[in-house]
DNA sequence: ATGCATGAGCC
DNA sequence: GCTCATGCATA
């Protein structure tokens, strides 16, 4: 009992016209993604190519005061931790029936940081970026212990306000324009102010769409899984309906 | 699930 | 103006 707290249908089904899942259904919705990682994180810098390890910068920052700290939960995690993580979550949460809207919301409740449906699906996809990851994973860490032995505590959802500010209309970029920019992002993925003008100009788009569009793609980059990124086909069919624990995923160490 | 967008923080 | 975390709105 207990976990009907809200409706976990609604936003599965109007999503699901792409992927084709089920609501209850283990289906997994393997949409775009592909799970296989190449340990692309930060250094925006194109040039350098030493085969960076997923380092993190050791701050010389002072140890605890006390003397007894035998296991602190301050480890970092590896790619592969995450990627982990990020399949176990998402095939726990399923299993307990909540949305990844649900979850965002919970997490609001529970500790006091809302998210997403879209920030939820992207940690599951593992498309965010390495530090991102490392910081949500505590929390979703959480709230799955939680919603694991969970005693039956109906959590009651509550909204925060949302602000209430006018919103751009998404401009759709069409797809031929689309390639046009992709085209340039290869070749100039940091194009000036000059530049983005004389784009916008023979794109017929507004400056601003076309500075905004670059900044995303650039961000593209830096998740832990890039875009374009082929797919092992044997993937793509997983376990289906029966409980299916996990699939083994196998992972490349491929840090050019 | 993903594309375009906002906003905070940094330079 | 860029990066970075995040999300509304939409395909």
């Amino acid at each position: 009992m207990a976990a009907a707290t809200s409706s976990p249908y609604l936003q599965s089904l109007v999503y699901s016209q792409q992927s084709g899942f089920t609501v209850n259904g283990m289906l997994s919705s393997h949409s775009g993604q592909s799970l296989v990682h190449s340990g692309l994180l930060r250094g925006d810098s194109p040039e350098l190519d030493h085969h960076h390890r997923h380092h993190h910068h050791h701050h010389t920052h002072q140890h605890h005061a006390v003397g007894h700290d035998p296991q602190s939960d301050e480890d970092t995690p590896t790619s592969d931790d995450l990627e982990h993580f990020a399949k176990q979550f998402k095939q726990r949460r399923i299993k307990l029936g909540f949305t990844q809207a649900d979850v965002g919301l919970a997490l609001g409740t529970l500790y006091g940081n809302v998210f997403s449906q879209t920030t939820i699906c992207r940690f599951e996809a593992l498309q965010l970026s390495f530090k991102n990851m490392c910081k949500l994973k505590p929390l979703l860490n959480k709230w799955l212990e939680e919603a694991d032995s969970t005693t039956g505590s109906p959590t009651s959802i509550d909204k925060i306000a949302t602000q209430g500010r006018k919103r751009k209309k998404r401009t759709s970029i069409e797809v031929s324009v689309k390639g046009a920019l992709e085209s340039h992002f290869l070749k100039c993925p940091k194009p000036s102010a000059q530049e983005i003008n004389s784009l916008a100009d023979t794109l017929q788009l507004e400056k601003e769409v076309v500075r905004v569009w670059f900044c995303n793609r650039r961000q593209k980059e830096k998740r832990m899984t890039p875009p374009g990124l082929p797919r092992t086909p044997e993937d793509a069919y997983s376990q289906v309906g029966s409980t299916g624990p996990d699939t083994p995923l196998q992972h490349s160490h491929k840090f050019s």
